[in-house]
DNA sequence: ACAGTATTTGGCTATTTTGCCAAATAGGCA
DNA sequence: TGCCTATTTGGCAAAATAGCCAAATACTGT
């Protein structure tokens, strides 16, 4: 693996690392339908609101979501809504293993 | 979010985090094309056997790859090749991220 | 300017992840 | 059996992540 290569995966890596956290998969989910400000998803997910907006700030790093923002709030939108394929791919291996798990 | 949405979410973010790490998604993306023994892949990758071993169990662990003995070696397999779209939508928001940068 | 709401930031601790080394395990072959 | 190669496991220290609280910031309306 040279140095390109290596830098390719640590850059995809990173943007991964923000979708592989509970929480953050569940915004990205909700933000699919429709935007949100952060304090409803504060209630939606139910930790502290600073937790909240930590999330959404790993996400927005990532290029994942953008914020803008009007009056009092800031609103998050889902900016690639690509990233639902993954959903169906990531369900798709959790239904692999259950299968799996039930030929034993 | 009740219970079983926030276990759901869990779950997918279990997958996922074993697909964020450089190394990992390394190793994913060359079973693509054929199955390869431990000894191999440290050698692509470089780092200590132990570590790429361990890698190897995490990806294993979530279902995404399979291990077959043979003879002095362990051959690995890519279960899910729906893995590989999850590349093309990251590809994806790295080339969002980049255009946005130029629009600056 | 002041009070109230929404959001972000800093700081702290607890937990998890990473990666190396050394040791244990397993199979092949003389 | 004994040696060699391949792989996994245990243990450890460094680094990264998570989540809470408190404080800072920003905007609204009075």
């Amino acid at each position: 693996m040279d140095e390109l290569e290596r830098r390719k995966y640590e850059e995809l890596a990173r943007i991964n690392k923000a979708l592989s956290h509970p929480a953050r998969l569940f915004i990205v989910h909700k933000l699919a339908e429709q935007e949100y400000c952060v304090k409803e998803l504060t209630e939606m997910i139910g930790s502290d609101i600073s937790t909240v907006s930590k999330h959404l700030a790993i996400l927005k790093n990532a290029g994942i979501i953008s914020d803008e923002k009007r009056g009092n709030c800031v609103y998050y939108t889902l900016l690639c809504p690509c990233v639902l394929s993954m959903f169906g791919c990531l369900t798709n291996v959790i239904e692999s293993n259950k299968e799996q798990m039930n030929e034993l």
